[in-house]
RNA sequence: GCUGUGGUCCAGACAGUCGCUUGCCGGAAACGGCGAGAGGAAAGUCCGGGCUCCGUAGAGCAGGAGGGUUGCUAACGGCAACCGGGCGGGCUUCAAGACCCGUCCAGGGAAAGUGGCACAGAGAACAGACCGCCUGCCUUGUGCAGCGGGGCGCGACGAGGGCCCGAAACUCGCGCGUUCGGCCGCGGCUCGAAAGAGCGCAGGUAAGGGUGAAAAGGUGGGGUAAGAGCCCACCGCGCUCCUGGAGACAGGUGCGGCACGCCAAACCCCCUCCGGAGCAAGGCCAAAUAGGGACCAAGGGACUGCUCAUCCCGCUGCGAAUGUGUCGCGAGAGGUCCGGGUAGGCUGCUGGAGCUGCGGGGCAACCCGCCGCCUAGACGAAUGACUGUCCGCCUGAAAGGGCGAACAAAACCCGGCUUACAGGAUCACAAAGACG
RNA sequence: CGCGGAGUUGUCUAGCGGCGAAGACGCUUGCCCCGGGAGCAAGAGCACGUGGGUUCGAGUCCCACCUCCGCGA
C-alpha cells in the first residue's frame, strides 16, 4: 500500500503540474464522459492517482470554474484509493447541465465513470 | 406617514469534523501544534500616479489627450465650492423679466483662415422681390368676391396592405382644416394647323402672406407715396470707462443704431499636459549539452577572406639488435580554471499617498497633530464538502418544507471613473410658496 | 499585462452628415423541360449590436456598455 493512499490529503505529488504531464494523458490514455464530465486516463506507474483539471474559459467566469475545480479536487480527494495508479485529468462537459451541476450530480457522475474506467 | 432621490455601511452569524495556501515554533525527515487567509466592485482596463529598467544637453516638429473659474490632490479626463447657460416649476403679473426652487450641461475661440447648411422656398450668408403694398410710364395687360377640383396637413376614422397579435410605411376612401401665387375649372384674351406658349414695363419697399431647423434684432410709438433703426422709448446686443470680487463674472455710466445666423463631438486656431516600456519590469544564484577565453600539457606551419577538412614538420607509443641519425606503422589530441548564459530556483512581494479612534483647521473636497493597530501574498495558481443551533426570506391554515455564492474572485501597489448586483440597515433632502 | 480590429436582411459585402438604406448569392412565382439543373422574366424581404449625446437632421461624428475575432510578451 502507497503511504499517500492511507490518508485523506491533497498534495501537490498527487497532482499534473506541466504541461508533459498532460500531455502525455491525452496522447496515449483513454476517454469516457457524461453529461456532466469528461475524464482522460493513463496508467502511470507511480502506485498512486494524480488529478489533473481542464476548464476552458467557456465554462463560465471565473468564480465558476473555481467552484468546478474545487469540488472535484474533494471528490478526488476522498475517493483517491479507488482510482488505482492513474493519472486522471478532468474537464467539466459541454452540455449545459454541466454548468449548474450540484456537488452531490458531480460525484455521482464522477463515481458512474470511475466503475466504468475499472471494467 | 407614504413615496421618491442621493450618500454611507453590511454582503447571514456562531460552533464542530475532514481537507487547501501560508507565517511562526518543534522535528533529521515524515509530520505535528498555534495563528492568518478575497471584494465593494477584487471586474472592465477607461484615466492618473508610485516603483523598476532603458533613453535623454536644451528647445522644437510630428502625434495624442484635456478645456468656465478657484481650490483639493502625488497626479488625473477625479472631487468640492462658485460662475454662466438650457429645461421644468413657483411667486408677481395682462404677459414676461427680475426673484425663489429643482434638474441638466465635453461650458475656450465662429469680429484668423478654409468648408458645410439637404428638401422646401423668390431668397440660406458682401442675402432675397413670388404674392402683396406704393410710385411712374405705356401699346390698358386674367376686375373683385365666391364655389368646386387638385395639392398640402391632421385624424383613438374605414378598407386594403401588414412577421403570430398589433403598429409604421404605402394605396384608396371618409371627415375636418388649410393653401403666397392660374396649379385647374366655373370663365376670358393673344399667338399657333395642333401640341403648346404667353397674357404689362421700369422702379421703390423686408411692415404683411407663405417656405423652412434657421429669413439678417423684439415690442410700442412717430414717420412715410408705401415702408424701413429712418427716428424715439423700453428690452436685447456690441464697445469704452468706473465700481465690486482671488477669479469665472456681476452691477453701473456713457457711446454705437445693429455690425456679430448656426456648425469646431467639420478642418482648424489658442492655452495646458505627455520620453519609452512594463513585475513575464528589474536583481541574485545557477545544472546538463554545445560553444567562447586563459593557462598547463607540445605544439607549430601551409592552404583560405575566415573556419572545418586535408597536407607538412614536431611530440608521445611500437617495430627495424643497440646509440645517434633515418625509415615504417598506429594511436592520441587532453586537463584545470574563468566569464556569458538556457532549464530551474530565490528575490522583487507586500508596512502602505495604510487602517481605527480622538482633537483641531476649512462652506466643502480635503488637510494637520496625537494614541493605538498590522489586515491575503498564490504560481496548472490557496476558501471546498458535511453536521448542528440561531437569524432572514419564500411557501403553507398549521406542522413542516425550501433557499441563503445577488453580482463577482486578488496576481507589483495605490487614487479615481465606468459597469454588474438578491436582500437589509442607517442618515440627509423633498423647496420656493400657499392653505389649515 | 499590453494592444488592435469588426458588428448593416438568411449569407457575403457597399454605403460624402440629408434615401423608401444599395448590390450579389439565396428565397417565391411564372416561362422553358417528360422531370431536375442551368437559363430567362417578374416579385417579396419591419437589416444599421445596445444606451446616451452633438446637430435642423446620425448607419455615418463623440462617449459609455455588450458581443465576437485576432496580435505581442
Amino acid at each position: 500500500m502507497h503511504p499517500y493512499l492511507t490518508d485523506n490529503k491533497l498534495r501537490k505529488e498527487e497532482k499534473l503540474l506541466n504541461k508533459g504531464q498532460f500531455d502525455l494523458v491525452f496522447e496515449n490514455g483513454s476517454s469516457t464522459g457524461n453529461k456532466r464530465i469528461v475524464i482522460h486516463w493513463a496508467d502511470n506507474g507511480l502506485g498512486h492517482p494524480r488529478l489533473g483539471l481542464v476548464v476552458s474559459t467557456r465554462y463560465g467566469n471565473a468564480v465558476q470554474r473555481n467552484r468546478f475545480k474545487r469540488r472535484i479536487r474533494e471528490i478526488f480527494r476522498t475517493h483517491k484509493n479507488e482510482i488505482g495508479a492513474r493519472d486522471v485529468v478532468v474537464l467539466p462537459s459541454k452540455r449545459p447541465e454541466a454548468r449548474d451541476s450540484t456537488y452531490e450530480e458531480l460525484a455521482d457522475s464522477f463515481l458512474k465513470l470511475l466503475t466504468r474506467i475499472e471494467g
